[in-house]
DNA sequence: TAATTTTATGCACACGTTAACAAAGTGAAT
DNA sequence: ATTCACTTTGTTAACGTGTGCATAAAATTA
């Protein structure tokens, strides 16, 4: 059915070589010949074989977009976004091929042949083993997200940590002391890097975070209900509280509001990352901006800087946060 | 590097023939022999190529998920949703190629070889060409997300008319008259069939809709946002309002904040899709639910099965949407 | 034991492409 | 005209896997 190199040869009455020379626009080949090629190509529609191009070539055209799941933790803005942000970059010419690192109960499958490059949106310290795996079989990659010092690949971060920083310098500004945070995933790195960032700017002011002030999530909406609950129930609430993402601190509002108290004026809720619908909570979610689809978008970038240089390089891209105040904070006034 | 057949074939002593079918699993090889070669693909950690596989087998183990469009239009809870309902039934076997039609200038490089099957999440009638263009190439598809009477294919859909027929058919019945309805993107099918159940059911009972009353949106948050400015600038404005989906009617739902107009008290919004912020807006959303994630899971069960079965079949599959009531919708009161 | 059937294995080619090497053609310099 | 260099094309093998057909080995039957 569908044509090949041979029978564009038989056609041009040229070897199958000389079609595929012509194809790839080699200099081999007289002007003449080429465009006679390149007209019957056309005429009969040809498509090439991947397959068989991949088979000798020893190439993919498949980059691989990996999460550390696809079904938990990850919020679907986030997920969105990353794949607009890499789609946006990666040619027609590649397979883009998404997955949960999750879905694999062994490595096997990632390899060499399989995956001229990877990009994994990374959260968990989880993803090492895949990560390792990958390193070893040589597959170039780059890790989005997570900091990885030292590692011998690219890897792209936002800087969580001051992020954190200025939302709970910020919170501290307007006059809060009472200051809690409520946290992600426990086994996930922004968590951490998060609680870090915060924790600094407290400390720095010399403030001290009761342990009841620090309650965990899980970066659903519906956790970020429950942790707000959870403060809302102590003896002495806290009048501001860092979510560390947008979900929950949408999640910690309607907690709040189901108590009757009034955001700013009663409580003041900061988030992180910016999703799409933090512009049109009510009030507005100040929040600390990440730009995810860049972040992707650069590491997509990478990857076929890595794969068409053929060489993997070592290096570390910060990209930086930004605090956008919005309607959800409020001096501290008692 | 990589163990190919042929080196399992020296270390047992065979031809790769037999390698071949052992791996396979065929009747043809003794049972001591294919143990004995299983072993040993084992220890030197055979991962079969499948440029080769598919080279000769004419497969490519890839399913292909297309949207519309990646960037324009497709809401994030959406996009999210739909690959993790693919994702959710897809086996790692097969490769989960994710794109938008509208990266491609010419589909030249859609054809059976390079996808077993399509999976469309179909949002405009300027798929219809894509979807053309699969059938031609006998590539298996299922459409999802909009109605294809009479075509060749698997097509599951929810049912938006009704959905919103019973929007509509609610707000009348909480008493509203003046009742107003903010539209999707011209183009998507989806767009005309809510439009098409909100109509319905205001004629029914007999109430007209003012041209006025009709108002164009993009599906995004911002355009319900505007649509809403809109409507309330006018001379009577409606009391109730249908947004053709979620993130319209969030937008919505803060243009008539910021003209201090309190919901549902001075105005009931009605939504579409249920995406997972509904929830937790303030006031909660009531919206029609539609099961995203549930119908990609079933197309790529669908999809699984027409590979497997090797012939294409034709169904079409209603999925049945649901208002669910929350706090956005007030009996009218003057 | 010989003939026949059944079972298990191997040979050789195919899938569609690229590439090293060989060969033929072209033109210029001697 | 002969040699040489250069340009253009063709021959052949390779990538890793599956399969029709031939064949060898084993089991069954006569």
């Amino acid at each position: 059915m569908a044509a090949t190199i041979k029978d564009i040869a038989k056609l041009a009455n040229v070897s199958h070589t000389t079609v595929s020379r012509a194809l790839n626009n080699s200099p081999l080949i007289k002007e003449v010949t080429k465009r006679k090629i390149m007209q019957i190509a056309q005429e009969v529609n040809y498509i090439p074989n991947y397959n068989a191009k991949s088979l000798v070539l020893q190439r993919s055209h498949t980059i691989g977009l990996f999460f550390t799941s696809i079904s938990n933790g990850t919020s679907s803005s986030f997920f969105a976004a990353t794949i607009r942000g890499v789609n946006r970059v990666i040619g027609i010419e590649y397979n883009l091929f998404v997955r949960g690192i999750d879905d694999y109960l062994d490595y096997s499958s990632i390899h060499r042949k399989r995956f001229d490059g990877i990009i994994l949106m990374s959260q968990s310290e989880a993803d090492n083993d895949f990560i390792h795996h990958a390193l070893e079989q040589e597959i170039p990659i780059v890790v989005l997200n997570r900091l990885l010092p030292g590692a011998n690949l690219v890897n792209i971060v936002s800087n969580d940590k001051e992020g954190s920083y200025h939302a709970g310098q910020f919170l501290i500004e307007q006059g809060h002391t009472q200051i809690a945070i409520i946290e992600g995933i426990k086994s996930f790195k922004s968590t951490e890097q998060r609680r870090l960032g915060f924790v600094q700017a407290m400390e720095e002011k010399g403030l001290s975070i009761p342990s009841q002030y620090i309650v965990g999530g899980e970066y659903d909406t519906e956790s970020g209900y429950q942790a707000m609950q959870q403060l809302l129930a102590l003896s002495t609430p806290p009048t501001a509280v860092f979510c560390s993402n947008d979900d929950m601190a949408i999640g910690a509002m309607n907690a709040a509001f189901e108590q009757g108290l009034k955001v700013p004026q009663d409580l003041s809720i900061v988030g992180f990352d910016d999703i799409n619908f933090s512009m049109y909570t009510n009030p507005a979610l100040t929040t600390v901006k990440r730009p995810i689809e860049d972040i992707s978008a650069r590491g997509a970038e990478k990857i076929l800087e890595q794969i068409r240089e053929k060489e993997t390089q070592q290096e570390l891209i910060f990209v930086e946060t930004e605090l956008i105040q919005r309607k959800s904070t409020a001096v501290y006034s008692e």
